[in-house]
DNA sequence: TACCTACCTGT
DNA sequence: CAGGTAGGT
């Protein structure tokens, strides 16, 4: 079994199953079952390494997928001043941003309207088990688009299925749509991706941030704008503008904002105080 | 510009 | 009721 010696520490649970990505499943021994680069594997971790099942991945393709070329701390580090940002990253130092698959993102966070986080990883199974080639890959834009808006619902997209469909349609004329220059910048690389069916403020900087490994996407959703609100505002009562927060998070959290908000937010839902609001209703 | 609403489905 | 977007006023 291939393994490689990590660079930094690695919460996997924190990292496959917190919102970023969808095609992961954990079983009760944390192993973690899911894809990399179209490949089907199971990892895990012990001893400090971290194990995977898949002889046909490299590490090349397992550092790229967890950006472990990357220094999270150093990229943060002279905004720990801000104590929630200080103590959201000594809570999950092993959080990581990812790197997914483009068009399985897209997708992804397409369904992603008013869904937990649970229901969009059943969603990604059912594309994978009805329209996925031979292993459960991701289906491709191709194969979408030739399925059609009818047959997407059956995999529980609801009203979702309509731009799911007609962004398959479009991408499968035009594959060099998700083809972004890195030297074009971040809010012109959203207002590009917005341009497709169903993707707003929200998507775009999702898709940005989690698979373009855009740092300064900073997506605003009402998770992000309580959060906000209660830890930096506590007087304020009515929601942010989009546009507001993005400005505020490059001001407070520099160009690795959308890093500060994957922090504060993991931590923000996780921890008791959160939970025990949740559980009483609000 | 600033709200308002329809849109599917599962917990 | 829920981790949005598009199309309307």
């Amino acid at each position: 079994m291939p393994s490689l010696c990590l660079p930094y520490p690695l919460d996997l649970s924190a990292t496959l199953m917190s919102g970023q990505t969808f095609c992961w499943t954990q079983d009760p021994n944390d192993r973690f079952s899911g894809w990399i680069d179209g490949l089907p594997l199971q990892l895990h971790l012990s001893d400090d390494r971290l194990h995977w099942d898949n002889p046909a991945v490299g590490s090349d393709n397992i550092l790229r997928y967890f950006c472990l070329d990357l220094n999270l701390p150093a990229l943060l580090a002279n905004r720990m001043d801000d104590p929630w940002l200080s103590q959201a990253s000594q809570a999950h130092p092993g959080l990581r941003p990812v790197r997914e698959e483009r068009w399985e993102c897209l997708v992804n966070f397409l369904c992603s309207s008013l869904k937990q986080i649970v229901q969009i990883r059943q969603i990604n199974a059912r594309l994978r088990a009805s329209f996925g080639s031979s292993g459960s890959t991701f289906p491709t834009a191709d194969v979408l688009a030739e399925a059609g808006e009818k047959a997407l619902r059956t995999c529980a997209l609801g009203y979702r299925a309509r731009h799911v469909s007609k962004t398959a349609k479009l991408l499968s004329r035009n594959p060099d749509l998700l083809i972004i220059p890195p030297s074009l910048p971040t809010y012109l690389a959203a207002r590009h991706l917005e341009q497709i069916p169903g993707v707003g403020p929200k998507i775009s900087r999702c898709v940005l941030l989690y698979a373009y490994s855009r740092w300064d996407a900073f997506p605003v959703d009402v998770w992000v704008d309580r959060l906000v609100r209660e830890l930096y505002f506590p007087r304020r009562r009515k929601p942010f503008r989009q546009q507001e927060l993005e400005k505020w998070s490059l001001e407070k959290f520099g160009q690795a904002c959308g890093l500060a908000q994957l922090r504060l937010f993991h931590w923000f839902r996780t921890r008791p105080d959160t939970r025990q609001r949740l559980a009483k209703g609000k």
